[in-house]
RNA sequence: GCGCCCGUAGCUCAGUUGGAUUAGAGCAGCGGCCUUCUAAGCCGCAGGCCGGGGGUUCGAUUCCUCCCGGGCGCGCCA
């Protein structure tokens, strides 16, 4: 049984015996001091309201009560709290049933089944991906990957708009850069896309259609767009693949507007009230409903808006069958996202059908200081290219290394650092250091044939059973991240577990020390299993050898 | 101006549903340590009115309020 669970059974068993209803949720936490023992609760603190006594009796008859338990080596109660020491033997039974559980060890059936839908990067292709999508493109991923590990099944989704006036903007760009490569002075459009990207394309469209579209006309138009979509795309999937991010599900904005569900959902707002019609052009009645405006969802000119068709967009998402949707979005859609929860609240979908992980903006940390970047403008570090330099492993854990709601400055000299300085590699280095051992280990003959029959009773030390307390912390950490759309926590645990792994490896030796070899043995493939699985969820490698 | 997010060591950041009279980590700084399974390392020291003032509480970095300082949004853009 896992340390929190087995002080929960204990507290609760105790409490039952005290007429207590079973149903109450008994807090359990991890010390942080040494000498308030492994473990603690503060459930007297909560008795205290309803049983009228004060918490530090409560807590001295309920230690006095559960004294005797085998697991602990001590119960002691020391104010309102309970404090638990527990036995090494039945921490040691802990790395035991890690080692069991293999490669199970921190997934959970919450999920049981159900579908969730992650939505993310779902950028237009008005260009390459650059820094500030990668961090969502990590954070998606991982998001998925997080949900996977409770047992949910995963759909990674990319909504593609490949039409409005940004492509309009986009293709007038391209047609302009195609006339300068044919010796025409055409700017620009102020509001156009200016990175050199299009200059490179611009020259080629120019050898291989020559004078073919002269002047900026409907030909030109769905030519050029055409082929900006197409290229755009391209580019694209070279920066996906490039970190390493799959999408099972390409939703074109288009094919949304052929099978009419932006017609179909207009009207059921309609029905319900929900818009008014104003200056020729049809509104929502946010205000009403306590947001800060009115959203129009279909222009004067007959076409709706992005607010209009994402709301249809998820009403589809509910259609198809998903339990859950989760969207990563930047920090500029929060307006946005507030007028797509309350569309969907007024068509009667359930409160948390969708669920929005928003994140702040990357800067740059470089030789230059930190720089704010531009797709338009041109300035912006392509996400290829950054892989290229630092490494996929690098870039997507420094992506999810800070909390998502902070801003996360990307410290570039930090991100080329090969040493141990650099959190990724001190992490995949303590998972390389054990493969190093045990390959060792094969050499000398020590490694043992089944590490769960192992006697694990040299495991005495104080760093070796701290190590497997930290093991046994994973599955909440994964849990948590995943609820919290925090993978942040999850680098936090691997370096914190990295941390004592380090200097736990400097100071002890493992081979030829005897019945203790094993044992250590059986530790490191804990430690090992862990790593793996973290860095795994993570989309991370870990290497056998560095 | 209004709304949302953020403000913790010199820097980048943690701090679990409020908890334990000593608020953590990594860099950077200072000082030690290599006959060993990779020193791509390990150990130690120093460093903080947790932006500021009020309030709630037995107890606040955590909750409320005001102020200061940053980010984002406030489009018939996406």
């Amino acid at each position: 049984m896992r340390l929190e669970a087995l002080v929960r059974t204990s507290v609760g068993e105790a409490l039952a015996g005290w007429g207590v209803p079973s149903a109450l949720e008994i807090p359990v936490e991890r010390t942080a001091r040494p000498e308030h023992g492994d473990l603690s609760t503060r459930v007297a603190f909560v008795l205290s309201r309803t049983r009228g006594a004060p918490p530090p009796q409560i807590a001295t008859e309920l230690a006095a009560r559960l004294a005797d338990r085998s697991a602990f080596h001590a119960v002691e109660a020391a104010g309102g709290f309970v404090n638990f020491t527990l036995r090494p033997s039945a921490v040691r039974d802990v790395l035991r049933q890690i080692l069991a559980d293999g490669p199970r060890y921190g997934r959970r059936d919450e999920g049981q089944g159900k579908t969730v839908q992650v939505e993310f990067v779902s950028s237009n292709p008005t260009g390459p991906l650059t820094i500030g999508h990668l961090r969502q493109a990590a954070l998606g991923d991982v998001a998925a990957a997080l949900y996977a590990q409770l047992g949910w099944r995963c759909v990674r989704e990319y909504y593609l708009n490949d039409e409005g006036r940004q492509m309009e903007r986009l293709a007038q760009s391209l047609w302009a850069r195609y006339r300068q490569a044919l010796g025409h002075d055409e700017p620009v459009p102020e509001d156009g896309y200016h990175g050199a990207y299009l200059v490179a394309m611009g020259e080629e469209l120019a050898q291989v259609w020559g004078d073919r579209c002269p002047r900026w006309d409907e030909a030109a138009r769905t030519a050029l767009r055409a082929e900006a979509v197409a290229r755009m795309m391209t580019m694209i999937h070279e920066d996906l693949d490039a970190i390493g991010v799959r999408f099972d599900v390409w939703t074109k904005e288009g094919d949304l507007h052929r099978q009419g569900l932006v017609q179909a959902t207009l009207a059921q707002l309609q029905q319900r009230g929900a818009v008014y019609e104003k200056d020729g052009a049809q509104w929502l009645s946010s205000t009403r409903h306590g947001l800060s405006r009115d959203p129009v969802l279909i222009r004067s000119d007959g076409t709706p808006t992005y607010t209009m068709v994402d709301i249809a967009y998820h009403l589809e998402k509910k259609r198809r069958g998903f339990n859950l949707v989760v969207n990563v979005q930047g920090a500029d859609h929060v307006d946005e996202q507030r007028q797509v929860q309350l569309g969907l609240k007024l068509l009667g979908l359930p409160e948390g059908f969708v669920r929005y992980c928003l994140h702040q903006f990357v800067t740059l940390k470089g030789e230059e200081g930190i720089q704010r970047m531009s797709t338009r403008a041109g300035r912006f570090l392509r996400l290829k290219d950054l892989v290229a330099e630092v490494g996929r492993d690098v870039a997507r854990y420094f992506m999810v290394m800070r909390k998502p709601g902070s801003h996360l400055v990307f410290d570039y000299d930090l991100a080329r650092d090969t040493s141990m300085e650099n959190p990724v590699y001190y992490v995949q280095y303590a998972h390389t250091r054990i493969a190093s051992v045990f390959r060792e280990a094969e050499r000398t003959g020590e490694a043992p044939s089944d590490l769960l029959s192992v006697d694990l009773s040299a495991l005495a030390d104080r760093r070796e059973l701290d190590m497997i307390k930290e093991l046994d912390r994973f599955p909440d950490v994964v849990q948590a991240a995943a609820h919290e759309f925090a993978p942040h926590l999850l680098c936090e645990y691997l370096e914190g577990l990295s941390g004592m792994f380090h200097p736990y490896y400097a100071h002890v030796r493992i081979l030829g020390q005897g019945p203790a070899t094993a044992a250590r043995l059986a530790l490191f493939a804990g430690v090992r299993l862990v790593l793996s699985r973290g860095l795994e969820i993570l989309g991370v490698s870990a290497p056998e050898a560095m």
